[in-house]
DNA sequence: ATGGGTCCT
DNA sequence: AGGACCC
């Protein structure tokens, strides 16, 4: 709208000032000399990836038919996305069901609350993305932002005279592509890189989707969109402040939200010219330093943020939102129900929480659509090793105390309650790593993780390798051990190994060894205020043999009736079992990876990762990529790779990353020889004359 | 809103 | 533990 040609001369300087240190110099513009050896200061090509209606490519790739039908995905009463043929109707994201109905009668819904199908899908994008450069940061399950800057780099050297070269897809605001490639050559590579990617994304995965190239985050993400289904748009440098004055208002730049746009806005800034004209001591004021810094950079479309390797997910949650639950006994029902999945989820993930959170939201007039609360505490290390081996029952059956008492500390059930939502949520999420040497040769490791530091526990067993096939098992558990001992090289310095004396017999504890661990486990946060030594004997008899006593006792008595009352006991702890494999069967199958993953892809074997890109690979494995461009060392076979659990898979790209010159050259240095001598080492049984070293491929 | 996630204070 | 942000 309607800048007068004062406000642009005004801006000028705004701009100037801004870009002359922030955005130094292109490379691309002295292309001669091409050394950049000056270090890092020089652009960045950052790639933004978004697929089209995601839930729904989904669901249309699991059932082919619905292509040609208006789609809608449901969650409650609302749709949360649809196809293009339910947009050619008029229908938006956000809609609900009814106005969606209305607009178009023969919508087709399906329900999307169960996020297992786009979870996985969404991996296996970030994973093909990962295969080629590492630096892959994850918004959401439907975008993904790379930092491809040395991927260009290496092919600008590689680049012969090529004059006439051009841009892939669109360019924002330019006529056509052929008139700047020259000038830009970098972005131009980012763009063809970012082309190759999004092929990629389709034949391999049946995804489409948008990319956008640009120097930055914020640019790349806001550029992807201009062209929308399924297109691709590069930034050049010269069109930023298009873009950014072209926003319509505040509150489409990333990273400023409802509460940031109303401070901004009592402040009479509406528009985004607003804030880059508005003087920083200013919004200092208002905000604070940092903040305010920030802000008046993303007005200007700077953003010196890096793209951040995501890696493995820092929690893991389920929740289910509702009319209103006012019943202890539904919520205690609810709590066993998301519980049972995310333990299943959680044992898939292969790590161990380490710590538990219950959140709820409460009905109130006043309050309604946000305020959520929520009480934390540690899990017991015996509960944390079950949900890890895959015990799910005993595992969620000793979970539920432990969320009622912190629901209880949130909720005087005394009183009259409404909620409208209850999420349960793993966090502090610990790998385990077990390695053993065939004779109890046990050994734990720590390692920094990029945020922090976990500790790695062992295990006396391997237990989570449901293959059937000993082959397999043995090369997933092998390898495993390898990653472990990988990482222990670096960081095993920041602490000394801790015994693992408890991790020795961790893994198949009879309930009466539970029971005598608890001595020292009780200090949980099931102790404040509870009021332990008061229940009678007669009452802890009627447990059943997979609650301990001695838990029971430290609960306040309202929980106890709960966990004695029949709907508990005859739903949840049938000591009979028969209801809690049916209810433990049930939770897997609502999980299962299932047959279907696209029309492209077969059929994964059983058994593998949660996370697998084998399908994206066995049809193409030699054309995969794995050398030149790729980050992905070439000694490393794919296949074997995407097996793995996918928080190690993600530590090893980190690792490589970090590595890559002694990765690269297979033969050249020591720790690699030593690396993977360790390996065969590990593996010990019949496979030696083979070794892993059939899974590393030369160059 | 939904059913997830992230990081910062 | 809550609050902001993202999808």
């Amino acid at each position: 709208m309607d800048n007068s040609e004062d406000e642009l001369e005004e801006n000028e300087a705004v701009w100037k000032n801004s870009f002359v240190d922030s955005v130094p110099l292109s490379l691309a513009a002295a292309p001669g000399p091409s050394l950049s050896k000056t270090s890092p200061p020089a652009d960045r090509v950052i790639l933004h990836f978004d697929l089209d209606c995601f839930y729904a490519q989904v669901e249309m790739i699991r059932n082919p038919a619905l292509r040609e039908v208006p789609l809608g995905i449901q969650q409650k009463y609302i749709i949360v996305t649809c196809n293009y043929v339910a947009r050619e109707q008029g229908l938006t994201k956000l809609m609900s069901v009814t106005d969606a109905k209305e607009k178009c009668p023969q919508l087709v819904l399906v329900n999307g609350e169960d996020l297992t199908h786009y979870r996985e899908m969404s991996y296996k994008v970030t994973e093909l993305l990962i295969s080629y450069c590492p630096l892959v940061e994850r918004l959401g399950f439907d975008e993904n932002f790379m930092d491809v800057t040395e991927m260009v780099e290496r092919r600008l050297a590689q680049t012969l005279e090529s004059n006439t070269f051009s841009f892939k897809g669109h360019v924002y605001n330019q006529r056509s592509a052929e008139v700047k490639a020259s000038d830009y050559l970098r972005l131009a590579l980012g763009s063809h890189i970012a082309a190759e990617l999004r092929e990629a994304i389709y034949t391999k995965l049946g995804l489409t989707g948008c990319a956008g190239i640009a120097t930055n985050k914020l640019l790349a993400k806001l550029v992807s969109g201009t062209f929308k289904p399924n297109q691709q748009t590069t930034l050049l440098p010269e069109n930023i402040r298009d873009i950014m004055g072209h926003l319509s208002s505040l509150r489409k730049v990333p990273g400023v939200g409802h509460q940031t746009a109303k401070r901004l806005q009592a402040l009479g800034l509406v528009t985004v010219k607003d804030l880059q004209l508005f003087p920083l001591t200013d919004l200092v004021r208002e905000f604070g330093g940092p903040p305010a810094q920030r802000l008046k950079n993303l007005a200007l479309g700077v953003d010196d943020s890096p793209v951040t390797p995501t890696g493995a997910p820092q929690s893991l949650s389920d929740e289910d939102s509702f009319k209103k639950m006012s019943s202890t006994k539904d919520v205690l029902e609810k709590i066993h129900q998301l519980l049972s999945s995310l333990v299943e989820r959680m044992h898939r993930d292969g790590r161990q929480p380490q710590t538990f959170r219950l959140t709820i939201r409460r009905f109130s007039a006043t309050n309604k659509w946000f305020s959520r609360e929520s009480r934390q505490c540690p899990i017991p290390s015996h509960i944390g090793q079950k949900i890890a081996a895959g015990s799910s029952d005993d595992a969620v059956v000793q979970l539920l105390p432990l969320a009622m008492k912190l629901f209880h500390k949130m909720v005087d059930s005394s009183i009259t309650f409404h909620l409208t939502l209850i999420n349960v949520c793993f966090s502090n999420l610990q790998t385990r790593r077990a390695v053993s040497g065939g004779k109890g040769c046990i050994t734990s490791f720590f390692r920094a993780s990029p945020r922090k530091i976990q500790i790695l526990s062992s295990q006396s067993q391997g237990d989570s390798s449901h293959s059937v096939d000993g082959h397999c098992t043995d090369h997933q558990f092998s390898t495993h051990g390898m990653a472990a001992q990988h990482l222990s090289l670096k960081t095993v310095t920041t602490k000394s190994p801790r015994s693992s004396e408890a991790a020795l017999h961790g893994f198949k504890w009879k309930q009466s060894t539970v029971v005598a661990e608890e001595e020292n486990q009780k200090a949980s946060c099931c102790t404040t205020g509870s009021d332990p030594g008061e229940t009678n004997d007669t009452v802890t008899h009627q447990l059943p043999a997979n609650i301990d006593p001695k838990v029971f006792k430290l609960l306040p008595e309202e929980i106890q009736k709960e966990l004695l009352s029949p709907a508990y006991v005859n739903c949840l702890l049938s000591t009979s079992d028969s209801q809690n494999i049916k209810d433990v069967t049930a939770a897997a199958n609502e999980l299962e990876p299932s047959d279907r993953v696209s029309a492209v892809n077969h059929q994964q074997p059983a058994g593998t990762s949660a996370f697998p890109v084998e399908n994206v690979l066995e049809e193409e494995k030699l054309s995969f990529p794995q050398s030149s461009d790729c980050e992905f060392p070439g000694n490393v076979d794919p296949k074997v790779f995407s097996e793995l659990p996918l928080d190690v898979r993600m530590e090893l790209m980190s690792e490589w990353k970090q590595q890559k010159p002694v990765l690269k050259a297979p033969f050249s240095r020591k720790p690699v020889r030593s690396l993977i001598t360790k390996e065969r080492n590990a593996l010990g049984k019949g496979s030696q004359t083979n070794s892993l070293l059939k899974y590393f491929k030369r160059s």
